[in-house]
DNA sequence: CCGACAACCTGTGAGC
DNA sequence: TGCTCACAGGTTGTCG
């Protein structure tokens, strides 16, 4: 019956225990869910670590360093925590195999409603195929990724290396997969730094946040850049300002 | 823009 | 007991 309380105790339920742990492999029995499964789940979770579980909605998102397992319960799903060798019953259809402990992560959805996908890089270029919009704005897109505003935007596309103004369906994969590790490291770090303050950002006890020392590209318009030296330039993007090195972003 | 509806699939309970 | 039917938490896409 999963509606959003439940969905939320699930993800309640399942944070002490997998937050920090390393997944093994996968086990895909019956890959027919709302879409298909990926075959090589195991491929990209195996040796990934869980590093924090959030709910979107009714989505569950399980994060990892590389990319995020979306998980969506449709109208009869369940993930549970059973004994690793806890024989599979007939509507279990993925084991999530984690590398120490005794128990795995077990989903079960008779009606097979629900979803198991994987988000990365991959993703995000099928998503972006044929698609001329800039890469800048593609991932500021709300209904592509959730989150990513104008100071992330700028700062992740330096890390990764790509020219804010390229094309998103002009991207290659190798690059996709960095700009989606680049975001989610340019966020976490940000986050640990409390945010960035321009002008009027404070935290709830009134302090300001740190990450605008850290900025690397964003409001540095003119300055030497932090790697190679050459300034900094600025052009706007949809009633946007972007910052990017004209050197280190292709 | 909206609402209606179909599609995906299995299990359960009601009614005959 | 056994059969058929309606209906059940969700999401997405199409049609009017």
């Amino acid at each position: 019956m999963p509606e959003l309380p439940e969905v939320e105790t699930t993800r309640r339920g399942l944070l002490p225990h997998l937050v920090g742990r390393t997944i093994r492999d996968v086990v895909v029995r019956n890959a027919n869910l709302r879409w298909p499964v990926p075959r090589d789940l195991g491929r990209h979770l195996g040796g990934e670590r869980v590093l924090d579980i959030r709910r979107l909605g009714k989505y569950l998102l399980l994060d990892c360093r590389k990319g995020h397992l979306l998980v969506h319960l449709g109208m009869s799903g369940r993930l549970t925590l059973v004994p690793k060798d806890l024989p599979p019953r007939k509507h279990d259809h993925v084991d999530v195999r984690l590398v120490e402990g005794s128990k795995t992560l077990r989903l079960t959805d008779p009606r097979r409603f629900g979803a198991m996908l994987w988000l990365d890089g991959e993703a995000l270029r099928r998503l972006a195929k044929g698609r001329r919009v800039a890469v800048k704005q593609f991932v500021m897109n709300g209904r592509i990724i959730t989150g990513v505003g104008n100071i992330y935007a700028s700062e992740a596309l330096f890390h990764a290396g790509i020219h804010p103004q390229r094309s998103a369906g002009r991207i290659s994969a190798a690059r996709w997969q960095r700009l989606a590790e680049s975001i989610r490291a340019t966020l976490e770090r940000a986050l640990a730094a409390g945010g960035s303050t321009l002008r009027d950002f404070a935290s709830a006890d009134g302090h300001a946040g740190r990450f605008q020392y850290e900025f690397f590209v964003y409001a540095r318009e003119g300055e030497a850049c932090r790697v190679c030296s050459g300034p900094i330039r600025a052009l706007r993007q949809g009633q946007r300002s972007t910052f990017y090195c004209p050197r280190c972003q292709r």
